[in-house]
DNA sequence: ACAAATCCTTGACTTAAGTCAAATGTTCAG
DNA sequence: CTGAACATTTGACTTAAGTCAAGGATTTGT
């Protein structure tokens, strides 16, 4: 990890335009950014462990972060992955105990670090993040929900469907996706392990629901797909 | 389900003593005893289902309320159990989108409806509130955290190692404890079924690091308790 | 107290998905 | 361009845990 201060003046855009910080004053943006450092982490470098002791929460500038467990085994299952303009680890900064999950890199990356109590002073005296904070927790706890429900009571097929259906309807039910996550990390998204992931793709593949190559999958059979998905 | 207006002046101090809205100043408790809605609910009886739009959210007055989703199939996961004092259906009635869940009544119980306008407004100009809803996020994000550790990357033994050792730690580490949930629900808190939980329980019964009998569960060997549940 | 209902356990069997190992593709730095 | 590192696939095998069915045990309402 490299970290340094940062000389933009943009930044307060930047930061004016992200889902937590989203309605602040001005000058409130521009303290922020003031008390913020910019870290930059190669791919896989991880960024905490879990277990450790929260010290502030992150804004993702540029590159993607997986926040993840791993099991006594080394198996990982990944709790979402997180986009440039998402902060995470912001449940720990907000209570103040251990990380429940590691967070690293998966792709050459820049985050913005907000240390924790001048987070916590802004909370006190600013309703509109507290309200922020709220819609992100919310947020949150809805994916926990879902992914509860797919990790419990579905197979793999199941969970496969509905997250390729999930990522058609965000391209405006495209029929030709693009994966944004390798095989791997896509079997650690989806609670399962990369044989098994390509074993069903396989499946999906032979019985004509979809088509893949590379991390290209066209939806042939959306009916079938919405079926296996529930 | 039988609803009935509360005629209770101790209603106050209840509320008052509970997570959501402690902190609350006297008047504001009271308006919201007054905007609140006793609920009795039969055992087993059903509060919302997993799709409802919600309407508001609930504290528990007496007994317990299961929060829980289920598959196709009709297996059940049960996310939490809510004890008297615990309010639940929060995000819903915060982000006013459907229930991700369905609840139902463990037991004969009694609950408090708070309708979700009423409830936003007060949440808009009570920064307390907004602060405790918060902490109450963050609870639920952590348990979630836990949750989906559990399921995904730990066997079912390691699961119940780790819920009797809870368990244990929150009666002061004692060595005698008491299932408090019936065996199938205890399952479904696990994220499996009666017979495997069956087997699991025979299984550290026999190889002497519990004594069961019936709901009352002896710790003999908590060394490999913990070992189990890492 | 008794029957009905529910809960719990056990056995035999099936199955989804994990493990291990090896072969094949792909990517990327030097 | 080339080989090392990494990603993906495939096969053979194992295993945890689910299903189905039946029999006890407990609880509950009348």
């Amino acid at each position: 990890m490299s970290a340094s201060a940062h000389p933009l003046p943009n930044l307060v855009n930047f930061l004016g335009d992200t889902q937590i910080f989203q309605g602040l004053p001005p000058n409130q943006l521009s303290a922020l950014a003031q008390i913020s450092h910019r870290q930059s982490y190669a791919k896989g470098e991880s960024i905490f462990h879990q277990g450790d002791e929260s010290r502030g929460f992150f804004i993702v500038q540029s590159g993607r972060i997986k926040v993840f467990q791993l099991s006594v085994s080394g198996r990982e299952q990944i709790l979402h992955v997180f986009a440039p303009k998402d902060h995470f680890a912001e449940v720990s900064a907000f209570d103040g105990m251990c990380f429940p999950a590691s967070a690293a890199a998966l792709e050459k990356a820049v985050v913005l670090f907000f240390p924790r109590q001048r987070f916590l002073a802004l909370l006190e005296q600013n309703p509109t993040l507290a309200i922020n904070m709220l819609k992100s927790f919310a947020r949150h706890l809805r994916r926990f929900s879902n992914l509860v429900d797919n990790l419990s009571l579905r197979e793999v097929p199941g969970r496969l469907a509905a997250y390729l259906l999930t990522i058609s309807r965000q391209l405006d039910d495209a029929d030709q996706i693009e994966l944004t996550l390798n095989k791997g990390q896509l079997a650690s998204t989806l609670g399962t392990i990369p044989e098994t992931l390509s074993r069903v793709f396989h499946r999906l593949s032979h019985d004509g629901i979809i088509q893949i190559e590379g991390a290209k999958v066209t939806v042939l059979d959306r009916e079938s797909l919405h079926r296996m998905a529930q």
